[in-house]
DNA sequence: GGAATAAAAATGAACGTTCATTCTTTTTTT
DNA sequence: AAAAAAAGAATGAACGTTCATTTTTATTCC
């Protein structure tokens, strides 16, 4: 058992506020007060784990995209053939999706707002490598389509974002059946 | 010709401030006075056309997300085949997405943040019916697979978005070619 | 081991600034 | 000359951040 120090469980505190009430209130009508309240932490503590607001959610968002990029390639062999890594790598990113929907929810305010800045989002780019080597091979193997990895990415990953904020929206409910639905149209729209 | 009123043109003005401010500093960082400054105008004009700043971006978003609609709609016969009806109305759309970026960017914004109420966002909704039909009629033919309107538009419309933010930040490029492709992977993902 | 003391962490109040909105006055139109 | 539209300056509230102080934790010495 990892002993986790007084001082993260706060800062771990203070994440999970900002996450919470920017989803709620977006990044600027979200005062450091509110996070702070939330957070049971007095306003000025903030400033000892972070530079300042900005510097807040930027390390919010690299944090919550590595937890992301981590679990997306969970169990992922990269040996294995291309549709079956490609399923692999799709259902983690669902699940965690479904499962993880605040963070979800802040992610996709982060990818569409000037909230963060270029450069924590660049850094926030990188993770996704494996994905785009395992698309590339099934490109040589004639398995995937000829199409360049944002084609790819827009047609089989960034839709899961749509069906996460309507679900959570109310608006619409994806249980078992719907993700499978989801996954067979994602590889057909790609798959030779 | 139409005449257009001279408060007519300083409301265009501001819709057209906020939304370029919008867009690259985000609602809450969205001074009126700076919006007043980009339409010329003082800030006390802006409340004789609305209510308040809430209001302001109502309104724009509502108008945009009309514009949007009627573009995806031109020339439209909704008694046409499925498929045609399907490309025409898909090119449409991602011909405005391409060429009204600024549009583009407001409305991904304001449909990912909490920046809009609820209820001007469900007005914004209504106008996809069309599309819906032909949808449902294409499942009828079996031309279309049966799932979810929802799922059909993750996967065939809500990618253009992702494109063009791609476009417009400079990270991809999409000519006729990448178009033309970007269609019959939609189309792909979603016939029978 | 436990009192005394130093260091670190945390706090609440305060500061200066910015912002949405309003009020009074001026300019333009009828 | 009256009415409408627009302006700029003023207001009060809210915010990010800092500062002086208190509380907690760690260290030293008996």
């Amino acid at each position: 058992m990892k002993a986790i120090s007084k001082s993260q469980i706060k800062r771990d505190a203070l994440v999970k506020a900002t996450i919470s009430l920017v989803n709620n209130n977006g990044f600027h009508a979200t005062p450091m007060s509110k996070i702070a309240k939330m957070a049971n932490v007095s306003p000025a503590t903030i400033y000892l784990y972070f530079e300042n607001k900005q510097d807040l959610v930027n390390q919010v968002y690299i944090e919550v995209k590595a937890e992301f990029s981590t679990y997306a390639f969970k169990d992922y062999d990269s040996e294995v053939d291309v549709e079956t890594g490609f399923e692999k790598i799709w259902k983690n990113i669902a699940n965690y999706k479904l499962k993880q929907v605040d963070q979800s929810l802040f992610l996709s305010q982060c990818d569409n707002t000037p909230m963060i800045d270029e450069e924590s989002r660049q850094e926030g780019l990188k993770h996704l490598q494996p994905l785009l080597e395992l698309w590339e091979r099934g490109k040589n193997e004639g398995v995937i389509k000829p199409l360049s990895p944002y084609l790819l990415y827009a047609f089989t990953i960034y839709p899961i974002s749509f069906l996460v904020n309507m679900e959570n929206r109310n608006l619409c409910s994806i249980g078992k059946g719907e993700l499978e639905k989801a996954y067979s149209t994602a590889w057909n729209s790609i798959k030779i």
